[in-house]
DNA sequence: CAGTGGTCTAGACCACGTC
DNA sequence: ACGTGGTCTAGACCACTGT
C-alpha cells in the first residue's frame, strides 16, 4: 500500500483507483496465489489496516465489497474467512436449477468419460486456449431425488488442472477440487440458456425422446483474475424443477 | 426517525434494525407513496442527514444500498434521482434475452390481445389474489431485429392498475407505464425458465412447427414492498439469442 | 473477560457538475 | 465559486464468540 508522504491529510494520487479497490485487489492475490487458503481466519481489520498503513475503514470497506462477491465470510465475534466451494454456497451462487415444489438440493453425479483431447475451435474460444491445446473431456449424468435430470459435458485445460481425474474418480463438487487440489478458485461465470431438442445422445439418458425440448445451460466459469477455467453444457429436463434467477 | 435520548452518544434500541436500515424503509416509503417521483432529485445526503437527526454517514449507507438495489442513482456532482424504467435500465435489470452476436436491444412489441377476466387459480396464486377476482390479460409478440422472438403473456390486477390498456394502445415499455400511470414500481422479481414445447398458438406467430423447443421465462414481478404485481409468462424462440445470466 | 466484526458519529479533503 | 456525492480518517460503543 502506498504510504502517504502527508502527516495528518493522506491525499490519493491522481488517476489512480480508490484506496479501498487498491487493498480489495491486494487481498485477492493472496486469495489467488495461495497465502490465504479456503476456509482460513484472515487477520483482523485492525491487523491488515496497521499493516498495510490505512485506516480500519477503509480496509472495511474492501473487506465489504469483497463479501458482497462472495469472496469472504463475515461472522460477527469470529472473524472474516475465505469463502470456501461448500455445498451451500454452490446452491446458491453457480447453481441455479431448483424443484418446482420443495426446496433446492445438491445434484448427485454419475461420471460417464474423462478424456484428454486437443482443444477444438469452440473450447479454445470459450476457455481463451489455442486451437489443439491439450484439454480434458468430462462427462456427467446428474441427479436430483433419483431422477437423472441433467447430462452435462464439462472442458477445462490440461494445463491448469493436470491429471485431472485421472485417478479414476472425480468428486462430486469439482469446484472445491479445483480450490484444493489445484489451487484454482472460481469466482464467478456467464451463463447463456437455451431450449434445445434433446440430441440421441442424450435423449435416452434423460428418459427423452430425441427431439424432445431440453434446457441447455452453457456456462464459462471464471477464476479470481477474470480469466476463464471451465467450460459446462448441462442439459436438463425441465419437467419438475426450473432454471430459478432472482430479479434485483 | 427516533430521536436519542443521549446528548453525546447515541444508541439503537435493542431488537430494533441498525438506524440506516430504518432510514432505508423510510425513504422507500416515500418513493412507494409518490413523494419522491422516478427520476426527481432527492435531498442532499445532509439535507436528510439534518431532518432525520442521523448523521450524513447513516444517510449515506442508505443511500447506498438503495442504489445497489436500483432504487436510486446517484451522480457525482449532481445529486441523488429515483431510478426509472427507461429502457436501459430494464435491459441491464428485467430483460435478460440477449443476441448471441452483438448488442443487448430493447425489443418491439406487437399487442395481441388486451381483455378483463376473472383470475383463474394460476392466476390468484402467482398474484396473490383470490380466484376469481377481476384481472387483466395482455398477450403480445415481442420482435428482436424484425424477427418476432417471444410470445409473451401477462396478468396484473384490475383493482391495482384499474382500466390498464382501455384507451386501446400500450406502452412498449410497460414498467414505466405501471410507475408514471398508476404510481406501482416494479422493483424485482423472480424468474423460473424451463424448455417445452412451442403450443398450436405460439408456433405460427414464432415460425416454429408446433412442438418444436421453446424458452418459457415465468416472471413474477414485486413492488417495493415485494407484493406480486405482474404475472408474465415469455415463449421466446432461443435460435440466435439467449438467456444470459451473470454469476457472481 | 478479551477480541472480533457491526453500527454510528464527526470532520476533512477530493472530484465532478453547475452556475 | 459553490454544492454535490466520493473517499479517508479517527474514535466511540454495541453485539457476538470464545476462554
Amino acid at each position: 500500500m502506498p504510504k502517504r508522504p502527508e502527516v495528518s491529510a493522506p491525499r490519493k494520487a491522481p488517476g489512480l483507483s480508490p484506496l479501498y479497490r487498491q487493498v480489495r485487489t491486494l487481498l485477492i492475490q493472496r486469495i489467488a496465489e495461495g497465502h490465504w487458503r479456503p476456509g482460513v481466519l484472515i487477520p483482523s481489520e485492525m491487523q491488515i489496516a496497521a499493516e498495510l498503513g490505512v485506516s480500519q475503514g477503509t480496509v472495511r470497506k474492501a473487506l465489504d465489497e469483497m463479501t458482497v462477491e462472495n469472496l469472504l465470510v463475515r461472522q460477527q465475534g469470529r472473524g472474516t474467512f475465505v469463502a470456501q466451494h461448500d455445498e451451500a454456497r454452490i446452491l446458491f451462487q453457480f447453481f441455479k436449477i431448483a424443484p418446482d415444489t420443495g426446496e433446492p438440493v445438491f445434484p448427485e453425479s454419475i461420471l460417464r468419460a474423462c478424456v484428454e483431447a486437443a482443444a477444438d475451435a469452440g473450447e479454445a474460444a470459450a476457455l481463451n486456449l489455442r486451437a489443439g491445446a491439450p484439454v480434458i473431456r468430462i462427462a456427467r449424468l446428474r441427479s436430483l431425488a433419483g431422477q437423472a435430470v441433467i447430462s452435462e459435458y464439462i472442458t477445462v485445460s490440461a494445463q491448469l488442472f493436470p491429471e485431472l481425474g485421472h485417478d479414476g474418480a472425480l468428486p462430486n463438487n469439482l469446484y472445491a477440487h479445483y480450490a484444493n487440489r489445484f489451487g484454482v478458485t472460481v469466482a464467478g461465470g456467464r451463463e447463456r440458456v437455451k431450449a434445445l431438442p434433446a440430441t440421441a445422445e442424450d435423449a435416452p439418458l434423460l428418459g427423452l425422446e430425441a427431439g424432445a425440448p431440453v434446457l441447455l445451460i452453457d456456462r464459462v466459469a471464471t477464476a479470481l483474475d477474470g480469466a476463464p477455467v471451465e467450460w459446462r453444457r448441462s442439459y436438463c429436463v425441465t419437467e419438475s424443477c426450473s432454471y430459478v434467477s432472482l430479479l434485483r
